[in-house]
DNA sequence: GATGAATTTGGTACCGGTTTCATGAGTGTT
DNA sequence: AACACTCATGAAACCGGTACCAAATTCATC
């Protein structure tokens, strides 16, 4: 394994042997009008020769910009964030801004940490996925530098936040529900402290409530968005001696867990019980039964994002689009006689 | 939005207020033996006062190593590729070096584009996952910098690539099948010209060969990874003439297409047909019945890669440690009477 | 052909660090 | 007390670009 990897060539060596001065292949690099046709060809040739390649530190170092964006994203979890990491990355392919992307994993701690590399590194702007840093700091953050966070609402930051409006979202699911004829309906909560499983429960309250039915704690239970607390959710929700016919989970993972479940005990869905979960994740179009669910617009939530944060680079104005859920109805919920 | 993002500290700053001169915060920083208790205290107090933080462009431009290392992702795909980004990212964060991901979108083009801004950013090493660049450009790219493939076979590179056993991953779940009493076994492909797919293809017919079962073309369909290409196979299959009693799938996702077919022709899973896929995507465990699959160490896959790459780097031996599939088994899978 | 303006150029001072080198101070040995 | 040697420190060169400025050239106009 002994490679020797070649020096780089640099543009004082495309400088001597185009015959011209740094300045100017520094011109014909970044497209500065004003260089002599000639010149200009000459550079271009020895750049190819040399296969010449800009060093982009040194770049950033002299010129005070990186034309980098860090995003800060969370692996582990819903494919929800995935979808809208993708959707920054897909946006700011078109833009001027190469994105470095570092891993939050969901705690605090390692989130800090990541974005003082990327400050570090001087991203001329930040995209947070999501995430969990305080709004305190989050707030001296966006002293030091142009910083969006999409997936996530943050009080009095008018722009500069992208969200979904999850209220809705699982307020018409639970109509959808209570429209098919369901008025027992059971649900299963996110983490409890966790901003996206608030707005859905409450969400799913308001529905209840404006269409009359009573709201009954015993048809509900707390989970943490993950498949193995659907199916506890379901068999303590079962065991309980409350009736209900349908189930709303905050999300795909835990609608599934809790399915199966139902399957292990020989429920039928949607016959016995009707299940609704929330997000909208690629599987859950092949389950069995194709679950309903409500979609989010992950994907173009970061590219929301992503193009909202360059315009702010570019100190351009940006309006940005309305971005919200859309009920998806397959076959895992029955009309109740 | 007019945030004046204060202009950052830098090593003159901290020179300055602690009296001394840039070389020796230089040494404080990097923690070079050599340096006055008094003055380290000084300097550190001054950093901590000012709130500085070295500029990695500067530091990487006059150093020479950026410590960072660039990985070419495929967030688009299966889930596996996503794990061993994963793997990547944990162990590269117990080194001294960051990872800058890119996204290859699994087109050459992408690829190729996203390496060439990883090298003008100058990182000190890559790790390809998956990828399809051309082995030639490969070698080419393997001459300029350091570089580790994870999840990809590449002919003559003895070491700088790792990659798991598809064809005995595949060759067991087949044997199972066979050992489970069936003998007609349909085969849902991938793609048909990518490696993974032709190794599991082959792992599957020299099972059956090896145990004197005739390789029949009429029980095998061409996938392309995905789960509508699932359905499709299943479909097909079951409307030709040719009995079958199990399913073998090349993933997790056609596994749980080809199920959702079945269902839909009211067709039972396992009684009357068993399916097995391979991957152990993470919903696997949590469909109807219960997927049996192989699973792929993806997760370590990412640590093995990015772990060789360091020592590499550093310029120590490192001899891997051995990954192997593992058969996953759950409900999917009936006993042949 | 001279004059002034516009356009190309090269020179050079940075950007914010690291690293080499020489100087100065401190320690020990004989 | 003189000499050699180690350790700590600052000065300055350098990494590979950008950007400002002034000199040189081109061009148009009178």
């Amino acid at each position: 394994m002994n490679r020797k990897h070649e020096k780089k060539s640099t543009i004082k060596d495309i400088a001597d042997k185009a015959k011209v001065s740094k300045s100017t292949v520094s011109r014909v690099i970044n497209n500065s009008r004003s260089v002599n046709e000639k010149k200009r060809k000459a550079v271009l040739a020895a750049m190819k020769k040399l296969d010449f390649r800009p060093n982009q530190l040194a770049r950033g170092l002299a010129g005070g910009r990186s034309n980098t964006i860090g995003v800060v994203t969370h692996d582990i979890g819903s494919p929800f964030y995935d979808s809208v990491a993708r959707g920054v990355a897909i946006e700011l392919g078109e833009s001027p801004y190469s994105p470095i992307f570092v891993d939050g994993q969901w705690k605090e701690e390692v989130e800090e940490d990541a974005i003082h590399t990327l400050l570090e590194r001087r991203v001329d702007g930040l995209i947070l996925i999501g995430g969990t840093v305080s709004q305190k700091k989050l707030n001296k953050f966006r002293d030091e530098i142009p910083l969006v966070v999409a997936g996530r609402e943050i009080a009095d930051w008018e722009d500069g936040c992208f969200f979904i409006d999850n209220f809705a979202g699982s307020y018409e699911a639970t109509k959808y529900l209570i429209e098919s004829g369901h008025t027992e309906i059971a649900f299963i909560g996110g983490i409890k402290n966790h901003q996206d499983a608030i707005r859905r429960k409450k969400g799913y309250t308001q529905a209840l409530i404006d269409s009359g039915i009573e709201v009954n704690e015993a048809l509900m239970f707390e989970g943490d968005f993950r498949a193995p607390s659907g199916v506890l959710a379901a068999e303590s929700l079962l065991n309980r001696n409350t009736r209900f016919s349908a189930i709303f989970a905050s999300n795909d993972e835990m609608a599934i867990g809790a399915r199966l479940y139902l399957y292990r005990r020989g429920v039928r869905v949607p016959e016995d019980i009707s299940v609704v979960g929330f997000d909208d994740q690629p599987t859950s179009a092949f389950v069995t039964p194709p679950l309903t669910t409500v979609r989010q617009p992950a994907f173009e939530l970061g590219g929301v994002a992503a193009k909202a944060l360059v315009h702010l680079l570019d100190d351009e104005p940006y309006d940005l689009p309305e971005l919200s859920t859309k009920l998806i109805i397959r076959e895992s919920v029955a009309r109740r006689k």
